[in-house]
DNA sequence: CATGAATGAGGATTCATTCAT
DNA sequence: AATGAATGAATCCTCATTCAT
């Protein structure tokens, strides 16, 4: 490597690219390594299969994301913060990187339901325990804290996929104090 | 035919569950026929190819869907009634028949997008439409009316999908008094 | 029938184009039924196969022009005589049907080799035996008679084959003048 | 490659031996890649489609054997002579390489109609153009030049043909005097 | 680490043929 | 005789993966 890119790193970077593109089922080895501008059996230096490529990419940065996510309300005190944080910190990540973004979060889950490990921590979880807490603590109404995470995070799921399919054109985060006060109406019912 | 059951209508109904179930690449004709019964070659009578059968699959109940969709909001005035009536449907759609639903609704939107024509109703559309209306006459407070439609139809389709993945245990039709509730919070700023 | 055309007429008129146009391999039985306005399984009221229908064709008019070509020669003394009646006879055919001229004499011969059947008159052969006869009775020179032969057929085979490909405009009987006096020539050595 | 062949020239006689035996659409690419005991996903490598193959196989050799043939005829002068020269020519070439002589120039015109690219040089059109040539240059009688160059073609070519099914036992080059006078005498007229 | 030709199982598709009506 | 939906073997082609260099 000459040009100071690691060739784990540019495989990677191309196979994010693609499989968000075009799926990973359609994405190929010599899609991406062609792309990568490597030979496709360099592709198994690196990653025992396709499958596992496609899994450690999700792992990886899910946990990293989440874990993120995870510190990041627990820095703060009160349901409300929390909520917002949560929400700014998901529209920071999408403005950052919507290619991962998308990666993460806007695929079809049964592809992706069996890479995520039970043990790893997950940002839906962490917002259903966030909203429990708050439910326990009197903060917010009682209600099914899952029903209500999956209604926070459809509204701001759903305008990043809008954003990525071009139907809005502001950034997330100049979105976010939309996003912030209407994640707040939902919470509190 | 001797169990009464139309061929093509078999097709339809199991490659519609492998689908949703495997994604539209994954699942094989081979996967598709046999399970439907019938040989190979056979699908080949009733669509010209996967993709045209993944396509038909898409548009036809997409567009009978909008239309319908369509419909019900015509016949109502009110902003307030016509989102409650279409949470409703979306609803009631979704426990009539979850796997349609997710077929039209939660899979990967570029898989999908290309099967969407143009001059087809579409239900996101017509909410939006809705919304604007609302906005034009006063009834609701001005804003992007694509992503004020984003963030209600986020909070249904994220419930959708929390549901399908046993995350929820209700029924939508059970759950369609909170999400109308939510939903218009969210159109109401 | 109502339009007084038989079934099995039309499956050989619309095969024999067919079978000219796109070969044999390539032209299926959807492509002769539908154009025949039959449907697929009638072509098996008829023939037993593809196959046969093909074989059929080629040696049933392969036959009948062979018996009316050696008839032909037959009524005539003097090879010249004879020679001159055979070119402007396949002049005379193929202006009359030149699909089925193409189907009889310009296809790839490995194809159709297996179609003529040892017991068959067969034109070629009628052809060697008139040379043959003219060198015995000391009318032209001695030389390998199949030899001849073929140079006689080549010179009036390849002038057809630029016809039917439109390299030249004339009809071949409006040649056929031009041919007769070179294919004495060839045979005079 | 241990044995010293490289796959692709593998691939090339095998296949153009099949393809003239068997023809284009009878010869499968694993009766091709069995004979030349590769796997079937290896022609894949080489030759983006069985159609790509028989294309290829037939325009490389084919504006090969033209740029000869028209070099050939370039470096004499005198119709008489550059005739000479190119059925010569054609001889040699059939019996050095009978079976490519029978892909190029024996098979169903139909069939490699489509091969032919309009710029290359095309053996044929050599042939009338001398021809043409020789009758501008008063050597030879005026005739439509395209009749004259299938008459003489066909003189060949069926001779060629006759051999390849055992019709005639000497070589096309022991053969070659004859032709040569009779091609001239058609010349001629 | 990197290469890329070779592999071969598996997938979509075609099509001659059959058969119940 | 005629139909045309159904069949399934056979075909072309793809692509993840291996391995000799």
């Amino acid at each position: 490597m000459r040009d100071g890119t690691k060739t784990k790193e540019k495989i990677e970077r191309i196979a994010l690219r693609l499989f968000v593109e075009k799926g990973i089922a359609e994405a190929t080895i010599r899609d991406i390594s062609s792309a990568a501008g490597i030979a496709e059996g360099t592709m198994y230096r690196h990653y025992a299969s396709k499958e596992e490529l496609a899994r450690s990419l999700f792992s990886k940065n899910f946990a990293s994301f989440s874990r993120e996510f995870d510190r990041f309300q627990k820095e703060l005190s009160g349901t409300r913060k929390k909520i917002e944080a949560m929400v700014r910190h998901f529209c920071a990540f999408f403005d950052k990187d919507p290619i991962l973004f998308s990666y993460l979060f806007l695929h079809a889950r049964h592809t992706q339901a069996s890479f995520v490990e039970p043990k790893d921590p997950h940002a839906l979880n962490i917002l259903v325990k966030v909203i429990a807490d708050g439910m326990a603590g009197g903060e917010i109404p009682e209600r099914n804290p899952h029903l209500v995470a999956s209604m926070v995070a459809g509204v701001v799921l759903q305008v990043a996929t809008a954003r990525v399919y071009g139907e809005i054109n502001e950034s997330l985060v100049e979105l976010s104090d939309v996003l912030v006060v209407t994640a707040w109406k939902v919470v509190k019912g």
